[in-house]
RNA sequence: GGCUUUGUAGCUCAACUGGAUAGAGCACUUGACUACGAAUCAAGAGGUUACAGGUUCGACUCCUGUCAAGGUCACCA
């Protein structure tokens, strides 16, 4: 039991003993006591005048006086309003961090037998991974390692949208304009080559578009169509779909290679698994960079028509109805949603559909209790009707669905736009972040006695900390700005100032081991300064801390914890002496604290995807 | 327009889910290294928590309204 149980069922006790009054241990509301007051834990004593009919400050005193006689961890207390502040005799601190010194693995929760499967990623096969992918990408992995860690089994995994218009546009640009450029022949990385006829695409569509707005036909039109107030570039704009289904050359083309890839056609099958394999060559390197894998991949060409079989079973079950036209819906009215359409009238699948076959299969492959989705909140909406339709469908997993929703990144100067070429390439943001740690570690010259590959993987870990830092550190759900200068920050709040806390403690740990320093004279122990002790409280934290970032699935807590700790070790640090402390014990002490410290920021930091350099 | 998310120091973010005088970092000013590594520490300045009401012992947090920014309302994904 630690200091909160104890203390919550103490005032319990006292409530009941003092006035007669029965409350709940865990409406007992417990603090941390701020920094400007004496204790340690603060009892909120406001809710008991009720009951009490006494003034908060009386109530404060009556029951801190019998806590300090009834409870042996109460040495002190103070009364500010309705605030009671109480003290841990140190002695208690102590043994408190001795048993902590015994832990194997703090914040690892026991199995709990569950499966959780997070799926985070999920790219489209047209083009490279870009600066949203990122964010998406290291939540679904903190995800990932946060359930793990608080004893779930996870099952990492993502869904490739490696099918459709979009991936025929850029295989049909390539086989009409690519003269047979690979990879090796060019030398571009695959998924960049992808995405270079995909924008190709683009371009000879928009000016075959402008060809056309200058026929009488399309003029014609445009006086027919257009609206009141509207101009004719914004007509044009809005009408690009339809001409794109209805006129255009290039247009027909790319619909009819879908149509021939439905139908299973081997030269566009060959084209198409030909191109894709760079782009998977591609987002691999990009993947490795970032120090990510998954355990299962699912492929939307092979789960699109998964979906159909569920919704036919749904409407035998009246879960879905159907339309004169052949087209099926879900009714969500009951739910405040709308109707939504699940299966086209020509038969064919809607994402909506892929997404319900692709749970069903998850669900046979696995049988897990949970699933993550990893998705930006553009599609709030969409997983909302998802989750509520498997609901009825009585998916036996519908109550453990969630979708992680993160607010998209913007820039300094706006949105990113991948028309305006504003976007932020992932493999190229790598590489920067690493080459300011690159110039840094130069100017500073002081890693010495290490190999060259020693070098470059310390400074691969320092740029990656500083990037993914930056970004898991912000709550998900907020839209959050990247600037790139700040993004390759080294100082303060960022990645490498804990992995430089985590080099000292380490440093100071390994030291002291050479050094043969008689660690067992820790126990003996008994100052304890408020610095340590305030390391040994933040260190307490830590497993439940765990367990609320996986009930919340927000890995920005961890980040924020890592620093708070790793800011109060590097105060130890300036205060105190560690190895050249005056007594033997105090030492001991201290290289212990500095060890639990080092295990904790290590592993709250790979929580985040964030490894830790030896030296720096 | 309906629904929905966000709005906190000049900037980037916190605030233990309703608790004390709203905290950090960056930037700015000042001080601390022939070292258990200064990628650090200490101090200063910086706020009507978008605005207006309400709920109560107590509101950045909950409710109502207004304003601003985003998202979404496709037989697109």
């Amino acid at each position: 039991m630690n200091f909160t149980e104890k203390i919550a069922v103490g005032v319990k006790a006292a409530v009941a003993k003092l006035y007669d009054h029965e409350v709940n241990t865990e409406n007992v509301m417990i603090t941390n006591t701020r920094k400007d007051f004496a204790g340690d834990y603060t009892v909120v004593v406001f809710p008991f005048s009720k009951a009490a009919k006494k003034k908060p400050v009386d109530i404060g005193q009556e029951i801190g006086e019998t806590l300090k006689t009834d409870l042996d961890i109460v040495a002190d207390f103070n009364v500010v309003n309705g605030f009671l502040n109480l003290s841990i005799g140190n002695e208690f601190w102590l043994k408190f961090s001795q048993e902590l010194f015994k832990v194997k693995h703090l914040g690892q929760a026991p199995a709990n037998g569950k499966k959780v499967m997070v799926e985070f990623s999920s790219p489209n096969t047209n083009k490279p991974l870009h600066l949203g992918h990122v964010r998406n990408i290291l939540l679904g992995w903190s995800c990932a390692q946060i359930l793990n860690r608080a004893g779930y089994k996870v099952i990492k995994t993502q869904i490739v949208n490696d099918r459709g218009i979009a991936i025929c546009k850029s295989m049909l640009a390539w086989q009409k304009f690519g003269e047979g450029e690979t990879p090796t022949s060019s030398g571009i990385k695959g998924d960049f080559l992808a995405g270079k006829y995909y924008v190709m695409f683009e371009k000879k569509f928009q000016a075959e578009y402008k060809i056309w707005k200058e026929t009488k036909e399309a003029k014609a039109l445009l006086k027919e169509k257009i609206k009141k107030d509207q101009t004719e570039d914004a007509f044009w704009k809005s009408y690009k779909n339809t001409y794109f289904n209805d006129f255009s050359g290039l247009g027909s083309e790319a619909k009819e290679m879908l149509l021939k890839w439905e139908d299973n056609d081997p030269a566009v099958r060959q084209l198409w698994s030909t191109m894709n394999s760079w782009v998977y060559d591609g987002f691999e390197e990009t993947y490795k960079a970032m120090g990510v894998d998954f355990d299962k991949l699912y492929y939307e060409s092979n789960t699109y028509l998964e979906g159909k079989r569920i919704i036919s079973d749904g409407l035998k079950k009246s879960v879905f109805y159907k339309k004169e036209d052949g087209s099926v819906w879900i009714d969500l009215e009951s739910a405040k949603m709308d109707h939504k359409l699940v299966l086209r009238s020509d038969g064919t699948s809607v994402y909506m559909t892929q997404d319900i076959g692709t749970a069903q299969l998850r669900s046979e492959d696995y049988g897990m209790d949970k699933m993550v989705y990893v998705v930006g909140d553009e599609q709030d909406y969409h997983f909302k009707v998802l989750f509520e339709t498997m609901k009825r469908l009585g998916a036996p997993y519908a109550e453990g669905l969630h979708h992680l929703s993160y607010g998209m990144v913007d820039l300094p100067t706006g949105k990113m736009k991948s028309r305006e070429g504003t976007v932020v390439d992932a493999d190229e943001l790598i590489k920067e972040v690493v080459e300011v740690a690159r110039k840094n570690m130069v100017e500073r010259n002081e890693v010495t006695g290490k190999t060259v590959n020693d070098i470059e993987e310390i400074i691969r870990r320092i740029g990656l900390a500083a990037l993914k830092f930056f970004i898991i550190k912000v709550n998900p759900k907020k839209r959050m700005v990247f600037n790139p200068n700040e993004a390759v920050d080294i100082q303060g709040q960022t990645g490498p100032y804990i992995q430089y806390a985590f080099v000292r403690a380490k440093g100071v740990y390994e030291k002291a081991i050479q050094d043969k320093v008689n660690l067992s004279l820790a126990d003996n122990y008994s100052t304890l300064e408020p610095v340590e002790k305030e390391l040994i409280f933040q260190i307490s934290q830590y497993p439940a801390l765990v367990i609320t970032a996986a009930e919340s699935y927000d890995p920005s807590l961890i980040a924020n914890y890592c620093y708070g700790l790793a800011k109060a070790f590097n105060k130890l640090w300036h205060e105190v002496s560690i190895l050249n402390a005056e007594q033997a014990e105090t030492i001991a002490y201290r290289v212990k604290l500095s060890k639990l410290i080092s295990e904790t920021l290590k592993d709250g930091m790979k929580l985040l995807g964030i490894e830790m350099p030896d030296r720096m």
